[in-house]
This record gives structure tokens, sequence and C-alpha cells, in this order.
DNA sequence: ATAATCTCCGTGTGCGGACACAAAGATACA
DNA sequence: TGTATCTTTGTGTCCGCACACGGAGATTAT
């Protein structure tokens, strides 16, 4: 069971192997009947090239762009960093190489200047986390243009279709969480509350927002008697948000299951910690160490994650297999909707 | 930012890429001083070979054994196949070829036998579901005799360390899945059923063992006064396993919450559904297919998951990461204990 | 002193494939 | 018929690394 070679592939043609490679790039100057004869024999062996040898010998660098959301360390994004990293170490031997830029999620033009940065830097490949489809356009038929693949992660674009997208479906995982804080609530199910946060960004075309239609579309199906109040923070002046939530506890004090969309559960989940409040049943979003600590601590009960890691690294992953590897990439990918308790945790870090 | 070569380390010692190469790989014939030179400008570049192209000059075939338990195509292990065959396909440009063989889960002998042909083809590495310690060892032994690195899927035999293991923690498995079913319970968390299989085989350190022994450890924590009944199925002649079903139901109609510790819970959930029963919470493992089918018609709850083609994946890549690459390889790697339901299996495929 | 042996090291070739270059044959034009 | 041009093809070199081979210089034996 020997690997058929270029060599082989040229033997059995009765030509040279630089005719057969002529053909397997598709270049010009083979005669009709040469191309012909190589191209049965190729299909006919189901010929596969040695891509770390072609990868040796053609001798190329990559560079890749990001675009990613600015953020503190500690943050969702910082998880996307990661995977971005560990695929560029796991490609090293391709020469790939990734310069990351970040946008101010609060304003357009900075996406735009950004993006203006990354053409002029004509990179391999891009992947980034695109805003709202009229303000992505403009990027996005630029790189067409420059004929750039380009990779979605974390929102799909679906106007503007990409090489692939890779993120969670936010719509059925707010179902899904719906569907889980209701079994949660068994009795108190008569009420339930929706952190929010004001301000969410322009990042995405609102994960957040997708999530919580999903949710209220399970309530609306399953449960449409529940009363569903809501609650605003901040997240950004600690005292305000605890006063908010001090208040809403005592105007409320049957509301005993809650839920928030998006990755800052611990506001709430750290709150109930130190108010040393345990009857209330608290879901969130996305494992960063300050939910996972509520988690094992007990102020958060469940944890859905998207695997970022995994996402920043699929996608650069998607554009070394494209470009390099040429392998068909599959245009969706959503990434599971996984359940994380304090009983689980501990073996949702390795994957 | 180029990636150092040999050559480039060549240079700066004034030696030639021949004293670099024997430094590298340890062989002879290198004076103590270049020696010495070569070392400190290898560990000061912090030298990482480009691995391609190391593969394709060392010109080396490596043939990997699998022994795993005999199955019928459908059933768990067939997952674990399409992970390994996955894998092969990943890697086959290193020259990398697998043989499948299998044991019959009832029988030591069976075991012995197959492990005895594996060593007579003296593969380059060998993954296998392991059955109890003591019949393990042997088989280990002589593999570590010949040097033969080994890696365990599905159980972990402590006693024989292997190169790395690839499995559930089934303990923490069982532990967890008492969580979610008493959740499930509720109100009528007073009695549940546990699901059994008569003659379990031979594979593993009983899987099935362990987790129940997690289950039950759960609920002497958190709920010691819920009765617990048994029952033990043939899983071979349906008819009989139906009649003992309607009998325990009959006997015990106040029990609404079950659980199977293998991966047969289809039996009850298509019992469930040929009765229309519909206020019995089911819960099992793993995603076959007739599981699946349970799960989204709602005869079943919840369904654990144990990733068995990644397991097979892994293990494989470890094979080729340790043998090809020279990396590290991580001891023991436990697959995250997934919760999956109605709402959120369709996005736990594409893993 | 010469031959034999040993230590240390550089060079050359090949792995499978990409691509540049040149050569051979075919065709066109003077 | 000779020359220019185009088409088609083969050969050689390189990518980064592994490994075989052989040579230079030092050391030991005769």
């Amino acid at each position: 069971m020997e690997r058929i070679r270029i060599k082989d592939i040229a033997k059995m043609a009765d030509v040279s192997v630089g005719t057969v490679d002529r053909v397997i790039h598709g270049r010009s100057g083979v005669s009709e009947s040469s191309r012909k004869r190589v191209e049965e024999i190729l299909k006919q062996l189901d010929y596969q090239p040695n891509m770390y040898a072609s990868a040796l010998a053609s001798n190329k660098k990559y560079a890749f762009a990001c675009l990613l959301p600015q953020h503190q360390k500690g943050e969702y994004w910082t998880e996307v960093e990661a995977g971005i990293h560990n695929a560029v170490e796991t490609y090293s031997d391709f020469n790939v190489a990734v310069q990351l830029s970040y946008y101010d999620p609060y304003d357009y033009h900075s996406f735009a200047e950004a993006s203006g940065q990354i053409l002029a830097l004509e990179p391999d490949g891009v992947m980034f986390a695109p805003t709202v489809p009229q303000y992505t356009k403009p990027f996005t038929d630029e790189l067409t243009l420059h004929n750039i693949p380009y990779i979605y992660i974390d929102s799909n674009i679906k106007e503007e279709p990409a090489l692939s997208f890779y993120g969670q479906n936010s719509h059925q995982s707010g179902y899904f969480a719906a569907r889980m804080l209701m079994l949660l609530a068994g009795e108190d199910a008569q009420e339930i509350v929706i952190f929010r946060k004001i301000n969410e960004g322009i990042v995405g075309s609102n994960q957040q927002e997708r999530r919580e239609i999903g949710f209220r579309e399970y309530m609306q199906e399953h449960h449409p008697a529940c009363r569903i109040w809501e609650l605003d923070l901040h997240a950004k002046r600690d005292s305000e948000d605890m006063q908010m939530l001090d208040e809403f506890f005592q105007e409320h004090p049957t509301v005993k299951n809650g839920i928030t969309f998006n990755s800052k559960a611990y506001i709430i989940g750290e709150y109930l910690l130190k108010k040393e409040k345990k009857d209330f049943n608290l879901m969130g979003y996305d494992l960063l160490q300050r939910n996972v600590d509520c988690l094992k601590q007990g102020s958060i009960f469940f944890l859905i994650a998207q695997q970022p890691t995994l996402q920043g690294f699929d996608g650069i992953k998607a554009l070394c297999e494209h470009l390099i590897l040429k392998k068909e990439i599959t245009r969706e990918n959503f990434m599971p909707i996984d359940l994380l308790t304090k009983e689980n945790i501990e073996f949702y870090y390795n994957k």
C-alpha cells in the first residue's frame, strides 16, 4: 500500500514529472492528449499529493489577519485569541503568521479604520468578528475584490457569505437555555428575570439579542403564562449594579430564577454570594474565570459554553486547510451548545 | 521572523549541518567543544525543527495496531472506529497505517489471542480498549519489553500506565448523571430505577459499574431517602425485555424516573414510545442513532455523550505526535461530560 | 618511519513536490 | 531552405532535514 507519487503517475502516463505537475496545477503548456492521459490516471489512482512536501517545495509564507473587538484580559475574546495562537503554533511549519488587530465594539468608524489597515497589509486570509451587515459589507467587498478569503467568527452575516463561519447558533442556544431554566424553576415557573447590559455594542448581529429571541420563543410555546421581568445593569460601576439588584430583589421577592444572555453572569453571581442569597437559580453564558468561580461556589447553576478557543483555532485551521492543503471547507460550523454545572465543569477545559 | 533552520545553527556555531544534525539526534562523533557550542545555540534560539521536512526526509512508515471489542455496526465502537479512520487520513502524509482487530468482550482468552497476533506484527504503536488489569498486564508487559508505545481508550488501567489514556471519568459522569436526574425528578424524587444489562462483558474495568458507583455516591450524599430500584434486562430478546418492563411498571406505578449506565437506553426508550407512556423521565448514555431517535421523539430526556469519535481520533493523533512529531503527550485525557437534550443535540455531531 | 586505527567533521544524496529553464519538435514566414 | 516563433516536454535545482560516506588529522601499533 505505497503512497502514489507524481513520479509514479509520470511513469504510468509515459511523460515527465514536469508534465504531471502542469496538469495537477492546471497550468498551460500541455498537449490535449497528454493532459487527458494524465488526468485519467490521476483520477483512477485517486492521487493525493503529499501536502507537506508540497508546502515545503513551494516555500511560501502565509500572513493572516484577525480583527476582533477590543477587550480586557480575562474576557471572552481572550479565549478566542488563545485558540488563534494555538493554531498558528500548530501550523508553524507551514510558515503561517497572524496579525491581530482590534476595533472598538461601540464605534462603527473604528471597524472601518481597522479593516482599512488590514487591507493595506494585503494578507493571504482574514478572520474577523463581523459587525452588523451594512458595516461589514464594504470590508467583505474589498476582500472579495482582492481575492482574499475571509472567515466569520462568533456571528454569521448571511447576506455576505464568507469562506466559512464558526460560532454558536444563538437562537437555538437561547431556546435551549429556556428549556433548562424551566427545568430548574420547577414549581417556581410563574416568573423569571432576564438580566441585561445596557449598551451592547455593535459586535455581531447581536448574539445576546438572538439568544433572547430564542429564549422567549420557548417561553411563548411552553410557558406563555410565565411573567418575564427585565433588569438592565451597567456592568461598569459595581456599586450601582449592586443597588439595582438590591432594589429588584426587594421589589420581587418571589422571583427565584433568572438568566443573562451576555457573559457577565458573575456580576449577579458575585452579588448572590456576597448577600448569601441561596434561593435563586442563575444561568449565564461563557466560561470566564469569574463565571466558573461562581459556578463552583454554587451561585451560578448553569453556564452555557460556546467554545471560543475552538472557534479561534478552527477559523485559522480553516484558512490553512483552504489555502495550503486545498481542502474543502464547511460553510457553517456551529459550535455545540454545552451545558456546564459544578459537577462536569472540571472536564471541560482540555477540549 | 524567519524560521531558524539547521543551516542557520550550523553557520552560527561555525560547524557543518552534519554536526548540528548529530547533536540534535544525540548521535556520536562530535567533540565535546562542538557539542557544547551547538547545544547552547539550539537552546538559545529555541530551535524547532520542521517536522514535516523531517518526516519527509526520514521516509519512515508507521504501522499502528488497534484492538477493540467486537461490535455490530451502529453500536458505540463504530464511532471510535470512525475517529480512528479520520485520524489516519489526517496523518496519511506521514505514511501511517492502522490495522484494526477485535476481541470477544465476553472472553478473556480472545483478548490474549488477539493481543498475541498484534505483537507478532511488531507495530510501531498500539491503541486498545483494555480489559481488566490482570488480563491487560501480560500484553502491556510485552509491549513495554518491545518498546512499543500504547494507548488506552475508553477505560484507564492505572496499575499499568500507558503513554496516555482517552476516555471519560466514569465515576464523575455517574455523579453528574444523578445530579441531572434528580433535577428532572423534582417532586417525584422518592424513588428511581436503574436499568441494567445482565452479562456486561470484560471490557474496561466496567465503565458501567463505575458510573453506577458515582451515581449512588451522589444519591447517598443528597437524596439518601430515595429508593433505588433495579431491573436487569437482556438486551437480546426483545419480547422478553418488553415483558419485564411491563411487569416492572405495573408493580411500580409511582416510579417516574430512571437511568441506564450502558448505551442501550433505546430499549427502554422504544418501549416507552410503543406503550405511549409519557410520564417517565429516562436518562442514558451514548449517541447511538436509536438513542438519538428516542431523544428527538421525547422518550429519552437526557443523553450523556462521551465523544467516542474524538477518543479514537485523539488516540491515533497522540501516537503520531509522540512518534513522529516528538511532542509531549498528556497522560490522562478525560473527555467532557456532555449533556444532550432534544434542543441541543443538533449541534453536537460536527464536533 | 610507516601503516593501521580512531576521532571528528563536511559533503552529497534523497524524501515528494514546485517551478524555472532549456531543449526538442512543430509550424509559420521569408 | 533557412530562420523565427510557438508549443510541448524533460531536466535540474531547491525547500529543510536525515543519514551514508568518505576524508582529514590525531593517535597508536608495528
